[in-house]
DNA sequence: AAGTGGTCTAGACCACTAT
DNA sequence: TAGTGGTCTAGACCACTTT
């Protein structure tokens, strides 16, 4: 069988054919309830192919945003994204509720670490200055999408560790507890990979892609008063921003 | 011999071994001028690996946005990023050139096509209505980095199609010779694969992850008069954003 | 023509999840 | 314990780039 039937120069691969078989399973995924593909040996056998061949279809579908996995449970179709309007600043439980999808918070560690390189750099402090550091898995309908790593300067907010992080938001507590709004925030937007931890907190592997969204909070007078690393699963979000541009520099 | 020497459930796997022995060879590379990797063959002899598992971890690190490929010729370690300020809204070329580095602007085309239903949502125009199509290719420091087709509403802009489009900014023409000024951008942001298009202009591989930027251009009355589809190798750009919240909604 | 990465085969064993 | 995905082996041929 004729693997080109154009006169492209370059053959369509057999991933490309693969990819263009697999979309019907990928569309009746969508419609069971828990959103699962086929095994994939048994999609192997199915499409007559090899499993690295199949496998490799799949992780172009993951990348494109159209299937997840779970590690060594699964392949997933991806559920709608979630809008995240960079300036909304919303904390995330309202952010999810106001799109009618169900929020959940893990709470994985909450302790007082010397600031790595980056986050002194980023809160203004010297290098190994002590700060708060809250680690938490975000989830969206049940499923992991978010590993977060906030650093908090413990000068602006005594006790904070105490309070039940799984539940409240920090936002809140900020305003709510050390009278500290947020004035000013600075992103930094990058796609990398997880690390080892982050990949297990989202149940996911080491390969798959994700959205890294660098978050520093200032406060009504400028100064840097906490940053975030967040991690996102990146088929779970949709980054937006609306602004009218600045004049110069 | 033992792959792992701690209590870890989790065995170290081989490519997490190779990651720690290709970054030798990556800060190597980066020394020389043309900043390439040995080939894939010759580090597996020197790793003792197969070229599956090799690439895997070659995979890895272009995940991470070390290192980088150009199609069937080699792997090169990424040079450092440039930064751009998704508010700033500079041109390409001045935003290239204030940070010390050189653009250049590659032609691919220049149409009246149909617009595609996702572009004429966001210009609020009917589809199938008609459209100018400008697809160019961008280098910094000679090396492709950036995919983008632009869409504009050809009444606002008449006869653009005829100035040099791999010279001049599309701003700068809007403003000089429509009188049209940017008023108001929005932005979309995603990580995903390029089309086997975009690929080839990137001269790049369909799997290679890419940061998208989709933006769409407001004039001084809010009318939506153009919108850009970007496609960035990740690993050239970093994307910052200062601003300072919206109170409500 | 030689060398490069891109793709593919046909298996195998392992760690972990689900039952 | 059976089934799943994760990892790995040892090759092969092909399209394209470079010499």
């Amino acid at each position: 069988m004729n693997r080109s039937s154009s006169v492209t120069k370059t053959p369509s691969p057999r991933v490309n054919r693969l990819l263009a078989l697999l979309l019907p399973l990928v569309e009746s995924a969508a419609q069971r309830s828990d959103r699962r593909l086929p095994a994939e040996r048994e999609m192997m056998a199915h499409l007559a192919t090899t499993r690295i061949t199949l496998r490799e279809a799949l992780i172009q579908l993951e990348a494109q945003g159209r299937i997840y996995r779970e590690n060594r449970r699964g392949w997933f179709v991806s559920p709608p994204r979630l809008r995240y309007d960079l300036l909304a600043c919303l904390p995330f439980h309202e952010m999810v509720r106001s799109q009618q999808r169900r929020a959940e918070t893990l709470l994985l560690t909450a302790e007082e670490v010397e600031a790595p390189a980056d986050v002194a750099r980023r809160l203004g402090l010297s290098q190994g200055e002590r700060i708060y550091r809250i680690i938490r898995t975000r989830l969206v309908d049940g499923r992991r999408v978010l590993y977060v790593e906030h650093h908090l300067r413990p000068d602006c907010f005594p006790g904070i560790l105490n309070f039940d992080l799984a539940k409240e938001s920090l936002t809140e507590l900020y305003s709510r507890h050390y009278g500290i709004r947020v004035g000013r925030v600075s992103y930094e937007l990058a796609t990398t990979v997880l690390s080892e931890q982050a990949a297990s907190a989202l149940n996911t592997v080491r390969g798959s892609p994700v959205q890294r969204v660098t978050r520093v909070n200032h406060d009504q007078n400028g100064r840097a008063i906490d940053c975030d690393d967040e991690y996102w699963r990146h088929d779970a979000i949709d980054l937006t921003l609306t602004a009218a541009p600045q004049l110069s520099f």
